[in-house]
DNA sequence: AGTGGTCAAATGTACGGACAAATGCTAAGT
DNA sequence: ACTTAGCATTTGTCCGTACATTTGACCACT
């Protein structure tokens, strides 16, 4: 099983792609829990690649919390990722304001809306503000199932932002703060039970009424103006929201992400 | 070797001496928010490490949060730290437990129980685990709504923390490491969607089929054993999971839970 | 004045090599 | 039988180099 997929003709850089098919055999079974990798030398020799792109490969893996890594050890698979589920893991500070990283929006609408009082109440603002509203589906491959239904608000004088989402994977906020010099100060991420509506449940693949999770982060900048609220509703089975916390144990007390 | 600013003598890794010698004038504002990084390659110069050790450092800071970097542009300082004022304000998990100090847990039944393979894959543990099981409900006051149902699962050799569970308001976890010596070394929380069964939907009264939230903790010891697990399903509308964070600037800095 | 091309600078990807440190096993020694 | 020393294996750290890709700025040309 020498896979020489890897091949040159795709842009993708290797390691994402030995990254891939690692974790696609992980997901299969071929590689499962508990189970020890090869070596790394052993991966550079039946990939034909070097040990520094194996390691980066295998790093991604253990961001993902898929395996764990020990000097002197090994390599040992620790969770297989289901193929239809998505689990976002929370291990470092960074992650927590993220929306899931390579997954990709695909706009379904967006136009100024002004807030009733019930979406007042969801975005923490008061009834009657105006707001650019972009909605979205969130797909982990194009054409794959949705994970995430997204109502995306941001300042109607950020409405030109549209043009680039979708385009890249970069998070909305980070968009703006390169292009219109905003700061995140403070995120705040609420998380409570829903469901999916009829409107909904067409484009997200599933019945009317199904049960989500429902995410919502307020980012606001540094006058303490909220410029960015999303919204996602997550059909259930289908994503899962992990956070990991440590105790720190040399600096005694506290505890952190990561 | 030259390296004259990053000693030889300690065991510790150039690259995280870097990145703390680096977090340090972030933190004392000799790099502030918005300022561009010296390149790698400057930083390789002074201070006589190579670009790999570098980019490990950067990677490093980046995971915080602290630093973003751009193919094409550099890297630009985006929070003031950071893990201090973090750990000092998460200085317990209580924050993460997220329940009113007031509310108390009532216990429906306990006892041993054998993982099927459903619940094995719930709690992250294998099947055929034996477990000592705490059904309760969580309300608010006596008598009150139930804002959860909780499943809580310890090791069985801990089956007598149940004679303290529902006295008094103190987490489960907290009751494990005064009576047992247990510590703390990580806590994984899981969100996700799910709902309401018919057989629990009486006691919480709401209609079978209510959507909810379903949050999976699972607390990790010192020797990497997971001593302690709970599932609890809070039906839509009653309860709300939050999470603040703060990216410092000159007044509140640091990252924080709450 | 605008447009487009070129170039330098910066990070990203990828190759190579070498040694360090931790672990588990085996064999020698008591 | 037990302990200890040594060895092979595996991941971690660190160095060097080269080229790719992206970006922003400068400059020549229309």
């Amino acid at each position: 099983m020498k896979n020489d997929r890897l091949g040159q003709m795709t842009p993708r850089p290797r390691y994402l792609q030995l990254a891939e098919d690692l974790i696609g055999e992980i997901r299969d079974g071929r590689l499962s829990v508990g189970q020890t990798l090869p070596g790394e030398f052993e991966l550079c020799e039946s990939y034909g690649v070097s040990r520094h792109t194996v390691r980066e490969a295998l790093r991604r893996l253990e961001e993902l919390g898929l395996i764990t890594r020990q000097r002197g050890v090994g390599t040992v698979v620790t969770a297989s990722d289901s193929r239809e589920s998505y689990v976002q893991k929370v291990r470092s500070p960074a992650q927590l304001m993220q929306y899931p990283p390579e997954s990709r929006l695909m706009v379904i609408s967006s136009g100024e809306v002004v807030a009733d009082r019930v979406t007042a109440r969801l975005l923490g603002c008061t009834s009657r503000t105006r707001w650019y509203r972009i909605r979205a589906i969130r797909q982990l491959r194009p054409g794959g199932a949705a994970i995430a239904w997204s109502d995306i608000y941001v300042l109607p004088e950020y409405a030109d932002i549209v043009a680039a989402v979708g385009r890249q994977s970069t998070p909305i906020y980070e968009l703006l703060e390169q292009r219109f010099d905003e700061r995140v100060a403070t995120v705040q991420v609420d998380l409570f039970a829903g469901l999916i509506t009829a409107d909904r449940a067409e484009l997200l693949g599933v019945a009317a009424g199904t049960p989500s999770l429902s995410v919502v982060r307020r980012y606001t900048g540094r006058n303490k103006r909220v410029f960015e609220v999303s919204v996602s509703e997550h059909p259930a089975g289908r994503y899962t929201y992990s956070l990991e916390l440590h105790r720190g144990w040399s600096s005694g007390e506290g505890w952190a992400a990561g």
